[in-house]
DNA sequence: GTCTATACAGTGATAGAC
DNA sequence: GTCTATCACTGTATAGAC
């Protein structure tokens, strides 16, 4: 019902939360700003935000849900190419390629760019408290618990819980890569840049393949 | 001038703010608790923990410092022992398992056990605010660049900058399974539990030893 | 239905009395 | 040093205008 009559010239106020609110939830962390700078950005009344979302964390669950989907669509194009291409270069490469690319390089639209929108999915991936684990896992396990099945399949050998273990290993440096912290700048002096995906992928899948293969 | 005068019967205000804090911290987040319930618990005014630590930010600071010091210390022992029962297993074994060994294991002194603290610190570990940096560096960098400086010597034919790299994916790994944050027994229908350090340690150290020692 | 103004209970911080 | 009182601010709820 919302789809027929819309004939706009401009954003609806939603949409215009929404944006405002990747943008600075990504800029400063869930708790570093408040509705009403929100809802001043989106050029809303404050409560707004309640009315449309039901809450503050109504809000991000709705961002949340917006921003991962082209993610995981992008993410299961690229494992049917795998699945079509099969052989070379190996599977094992292709299948976490196909699952890491879209989450460095993606997320960009609507002007937040994938690197912000990354740090904010960090901060929620290491919470463990309820409501953020919904979140994430609304948004991601469908894509995840696939290419953890694809990833199984490449190794037939090697048990399935350990397999388990060494995915979620993966989504450790994954996770901690998109973070961006600054840690390791500050422990290497800042020899490191983690800003390009091509480079980050390079050098990341080398790693995770040595170490999905190692003997059990 | 604080340490000579001391004949306490019972424990400072200063420790049972910390303890308190350190608990509730680590059960419900930083944003998930505030002042005057950690105040209550601890049978002091609201305003002690502005008087003796400046702020909120200012007692995690404390806390964080406090809690990270036994780990490294712990670090660098086994470290020790690596240089001197240096060959067998392969050094690069041994330095990692020094390293994340007391990460997972240590930091349960005063009430709070070494999960719930493990909690806490992946959260800071993935903010990129620079109070939280700054938190992080003081407690671990010194006991982190030794490590690395150690895993570099381990690998004499990888170029440092990708020593660094893999390091920081390693990181990642050691901070996700620290945060626990149930992901994985999400996608994986509960199949896995990381809570037992030695279960991890088995699965991990196979893991990142492979990686590290993946062609460049 | 959508939006606004306003009020409310909570937070961390702080000045100043004791 | 410690405490009280208060401040500016937060997210949330609601009554009512359009």
């Amino acid at each position: 019902m919302s789809a027929e009559t819309i004939t706009r010239t401009e954003t609806d106020a939603r949409t215009r939360i929404l944006t405002a609110a990747a943008r600075l939830f990504a800029a400063r962390g869930l708790g570093g700003v408040g509705l009403r700078e929100i809802t001043a950005e989106a050029g809303v009344n404050l409560a707004a935000v309640n009315y449309h979302f039901g809450s503050k964390e109504g809000l991000l669950e709705a961002l949340f849900a917006q921003r991962a989907k082209p993610i995981c669509e992008e993410r299961l194009r690229l494992l049917a190419l795998c699945r079509a291409a099969r052989g070379r270069p190996p599977m094992l490469e292709q299948v976490l390629d196909a699952f890491l690319r879209p989450a460095f390089s993606l997320g960009l639209e609507a002007g937040v760019d994938g690197a912000t929108f990354g740090k904010l999915r960090a901060r929620l991936s290491v919470e463990s408290e309820e409501l953020y684990r919904r979140i994430l896992s609304r948004a991601f396990d469908d894509s995840t618990r696939q290419f953890l099945d694809a990833v199984t399949a490449a190794l037939p050998d090697l048990p399935s819980a350990e397999v388990a273990w060494r995915f979620h290993f993966m989504l450790g440096t994954m996770i901690y890569t998109m973070a961006n912290s600054g840690r390791i700048q500050s422990v290497t002096e800042g020899a490191l840049d983690p800003s390009d995906p091509d480079a980050i992928l390079a050098r990341l899948i080398p790693f995770l393949t040595a170490g999905f293969r190692a003997p059990a």
